[in-house]
DNA sequence: CGAATGACAATGT
DNA sequence: TACATTGCCATTC
């Protein structure tokens, strides 16, 4: 096993549940801020039979990014199953569900109406 | 070893 | 804000 596929491996089995992370955001956990497309490569290939919690994970517009239709209704589906509600069936808040390493217990965002 | 691929990200229009 | 284009870097052929 290759050091960023393990370390990419074992950060998405660290992202806790009612918790999404996105692509780059493993990525650069694992060392490669922009190796986002290696951690979806990954997903593709490890997910098919290891204990990946590859529903977990969407791009950094919080959207499912799985081409296969079935697929990504089955990531919603499961996403849902872990209390975070998908809109558009697609879409997620990552501003409420992104998962802040370090910061679990941490709440609240500054947003637009800090200036 | 070199070229192509890809469950993305960032920037520009 | 949404859509289109370019950059990226490990894995695969």
């Amino acid at each position: 096993m290759e050091p960023f596929t393990e370390k990419v491996v074992r950060l998405l089995k660290a992202v806790p549940p009612g918790r999404i992370a996105t692509y780059g955001q493993i990525a650069r956990l694992a060392g490669s801020p922009r190796g986002a497309r290696q951690v979806a490569r990954i997903l593709h290939s490890m997910s098919r039979s290891h204990g990946i919690p590859w529903q977990r994970i969407v791009n950094a517009k919080g959207e499912i990014a799985i081409a296969d239709p079935d697929t990504a209704r089955a990531q919603a589906d499961l996403l849902e199953a872990e209390g975070i509600p998908v809109l558009g069936g697609k879409r997620v808040d990552l501003r409420t569900y992104r998962w802040d390493p370090g910061f679990e217990g941490e709440e609240e965002t500054p947003g637009p109406g800090s200036l």
